[in-house]
DNA sequence: AAAAAAC
């Protein structure tokens, strides 16, 4: 198997968007016999059958279906990135007496600090604000977005945020964010989640995901009954945990997550790798009902017996198709034994083991009818790309305002490449920056910093920075298309990415984005050969399709996985997904050769 | 085969 290792460009105009298709994928599925995680404190325990059935236990949780040959999770990435909310109170919280707000423990109600104003930097006014140029959502572009739903008694949509009783507190936070009127994903998803539905949801990065499950999970800990979590030990007992797949991600959750959460009472705290430890620590011992972590810390905090996922009500997953394409997937069955979510047909019967009677949610891709991002594919040859690229570079310069270089984000395969793309852009005279996995937490970060503030224009990243960031200067799709502002998005194609000119020409096509004429006929030519392998599976459409609706007897609950899910489905369900949403990257298989940037 | 995720 063939494909590419295309390195692509974006660009900014004013304001600029990207797209990059990369190839990427996982590495084959690992085969674990996984059995339920059982935290060091509870280990030697008989199965813990008497807790109560409102706690997520996860040592006696069967570790639901077992692992077979063919049944794993196959890697890849999916169009938009999937999350996943999963009301942990089922069967519905019988305990709870009274119920009151704020009559818990572990929250700020706790302790004494004052409460750090997290709107701090986004206003200098006193009434803490988020402004909403920083949402960066054209509210507009969302209102012919299509938007799926299926599942069994669907709590109706919203159309505003009044009609949900989130509690003042929330709402004081929903107006600081001058949030005005929910996006698809909030109208939809939070209603859901409110009601105590599972939830497996796709939606592209910047469609208000965060918001959307962040708010019924800050809602429901403030309403849910008092927890009583053990004292004097120094584990902490989150009520909710949202797992994300990079660092730089879990930060941004975090980040949005406390503003939702001001003076609520509700505590969010981060974890991830990299950074010292103690800190985080620290933060832990002084309570937290809201997790946010990446796996890898968040396993080790847990085998040091710092955290307790015992009292976790909610798990959400964020871009969970993209942490399973990472190797995750053990932890994530370790550490949950639930779900996750995503589009592609393997993890959606993956995750629907985990999954109680849940409620699918697709909505359609942003900007899909505005075309204010114009997404275009070159035929650059390996040895003129660097080239073409200083090309591109210099016509970005000549077209923008004098002497504000507008941002660009380039994407290539290896870290050693971003290095080396690096070194040789800063000798042309152009500040770039690399974001990668080689780089230390606190180059990464000064990295993201110094490229959205514009001191280093050019930040050439890996897969790392392929979802879910936010950068309002270079709106990533979904959040592009405000007023005026376009952005440009260029991708390098050559030989070596043949077996990716369907998918990537059936995408540009969905996207309303013209498609060069060589590159059709690639894709006609590519397609024979392929036997369409490459072709869109019928269901795959504008959000994803509940698996579900594919009537098959193995999908039940359970079921065993089979053949069915084959190796060329996940290709066509993951190829597909890349190309439009930006950073689907995981989308494409693997190319024939190493690109000339590497 | 690349990258990402703990120490």
């Amino acid at each position: 198997m063939s494909s590419w290792w295309g390195d692509s460009v974006v660009n900014s105009e004013g304001s600029g968007s990207g797209v990059n298709i990369n190839g990427s994928s996982g590495p084959g599925p690992q085969r674990f016999l996984i059995s339920a995680y059982v935290p060091p404190h509870l280990r030697g325990h008989p199965p813990l059958s008497d807790v109560p059935a409102t706690l997520p236990i996860l040592s006696d949780i069967p570790s639901g279906p077992p692992r077979q040959p063919g049944n794993e999770v196959l890697p890849g990435g999916n169009r938009w990135g999937g999350a996943a909310v999963r009301d942990m109170r089922r069967p519905p919280f019988a305990g709870g007496r009274g119920g009151g707000w704020n009559n818990r423990t572990g929250g700020l109600d706790r302790g004494r600090e004052r409460e750090v104003n997290p709107f701090a930097n986004d206003d200098d006014t006193k009434e803490p604000t988020f402004d909403e140029e920083n949402t960066g959502i054209n509210f507009d572009a969302y209102e012919d977005i299509p938007v799926e739903t299926s599942g069994d008694n669907v709590p109706p949509p919203v159309s505003t945020f009044a009609e949900i009783d989130l509690g003042d507190a929330l709402n004081a936070n929903i107006r600081r964010c001058k949030y005005v009127k929910p996006t698809p994903v909030q109208r939809h998803a939070i209603p859901i989640s409110v009601a105590g539905r599972d939830l497996m949801a796709c939606a592209q990065t910047g469609s208000g995901k965060t918001a959307a499950f962040c708010f019924p999970v800050i809602c429901g800990i403030m309403k849910g009954p008092p927890t009583q979590r053990p004292r004097g030990v120094r584990t902490a007992y989150p009520l909710a945990l949202i797992l994300s797949p990079t660092r730089e991600l879990s930060v941004q959750i975090h980040e949005e997550a406390r503003k939702f959460s001001y003076q609520t009472g509700v505590r969010v705290v981060v974890a991830y790798g990299g950074a010292p430890i103690h800190q985080q620590l620290r933060e832990l011992e002084r309570g937290v009902d809201i997790l946010v972590a990446t796996p890898g810390r968040l396993v080790d905090l847990l085998e040091r017996a710092r955290v307790s996922l015992q009292m976790i009500r909610y798990l959400c997953l964020d871009e969970a198709d993209r942490m399973l394409d990472m190797g995750f997937e053990p932890q994530i069955r370790k550490i949950t034994m639930m779900f996750s979510a995503t589009f592609p047909k393997e993890i959606q019967r993956l995750a629907s083991d985990f999954l109680f009677n849940y409620i699918f949610l697709a909505v359609g891709r942003v900007g899909s009818s505005t075309d204010l991002i114009v997404q275009r594919v070159e035929f650059v040859h390996e040895s003129d790309k660097r080239s073409h690229l200083m090309d591109l570079l210099h016509a970005q310069k000549a077209n923008g305002t004098p002497g504000k270089q507008a941002l660009t984000l380039v994407f290539v395969e290896t870290k050693k490449g971003a290095d080396s793309l690096e070194h040789w852009l800063c000798m042309k005279g152009f500040p770039a920056t690399t974001i990668h996995g080689d780089r230390t937490q606190q180059e990464r970060e000064l990295a993201l910093r110094s490229f959205k503030s514009g001191a280093t224009p050019i930040l050439v990243a890996t897969d790392v920075a392929a979802r879910g960031l936010d950068i309002p200067t270079l709106p990533i799709i979904g959040r592009t298309g405000r007023a005026g502002k376009t952005g440009l998005a260029t991708a390098f194609f050559n030989e070596n990415n043949t077996s990716l000119s369907r998918p990537l020409s059936d995408l540009m096509e969905e996207a309303n984005q013209e498609v060069p004429q060589w590159l059709s006929r690639y894709a006609t030519r590519s397609s024979y050969g392929g036997g369409g392998r490459n072709r869109r599976s019928g269901g795959a459409r504008f959000g994803g399709r509940d698996f579900r609706r594919d009537h098959n007897p193995s999908h039940g609950k359970g079921g065993r996985g089979g053949d069915h899910y084959g190796v060329a489905a996940a290709a066509v369900d993951m190829g597909v997904a890349g190309y439009g949403s930006g950073y689907g990257r995981g989308a494409y298989g693997y190319p024939g050769g190493h690109s000339a940037w590497d």
